[in-house]
DNA sequence: AACCTGACGTTGG
DNA sequence: CCCAACGCCAGGT
């Protein structure tokens, strides 16, 4: 089974991230998360396995700040276009849900927003003044 | 077998 | 957004 894990990580596209529990799930292994983490930690050096694609659910770096290997992480992450503040790993330009919809609809659906029947429950994004990407 | 520990995750404050 | 509490799974002592 740690060979599911490791395919899985290498099926991460380069240039993006996915979580250990997101890998673990792909592996056919809910819920082993820690396990991701076990087997990764256990990779050779000379491992061609992009092991720094793996994030944690909060799309940190789960590794002690500043160690070699947390570096090297973001070193690797960089070099593939990634932006990594700090810990925190994210997509260049990446877009939330909320501007993907005026993207695409050009402006709030309105149906949709009409008070009554849906319960938006979760705060959302709404970002009106981020620059539209070109 | 009890207990501690960790490249984790989710929820609530 | 940061932090604390829990919940979880596997290994190591």
């Amino acid at each position: 089974m740690q060979q599911q894990i490791l395919d899985a990580v290498r099926r991460i596209p380069r240039g993006e991230v996915a979580s250990y529990g997101e890998v673990a799930a792909r592996a056919g292994l809910p819920r082993r998360a820690r396990l991701v983490g076990r087997v990764l930690a256990a990779l050779p050096s000379d491992s061609t396995v992009p092991w720094h694609r793996v994030v944690n659910a909060q799309r940190r770096i789960s590794l002690p700040a500043n160690s070699r290997a947390a570096r090297e992480q973001q070193r690797r992450l960089r070099a593939e276009g990634l932006r990594v503040e700090g810990a925190r790993v994210r997509r260049e330009g990446g877009v939330d849900a909320g501007q993907l919809d005026r993207l695409l609809w050009g402006a709030a659906p309105a149906a949709l927003s009409r008070g009554g029947a849906a319960k938006p429950a979760r705060s959302r994004p709404r970002r009106r003044s981020a620059a539209a990407p070109r």
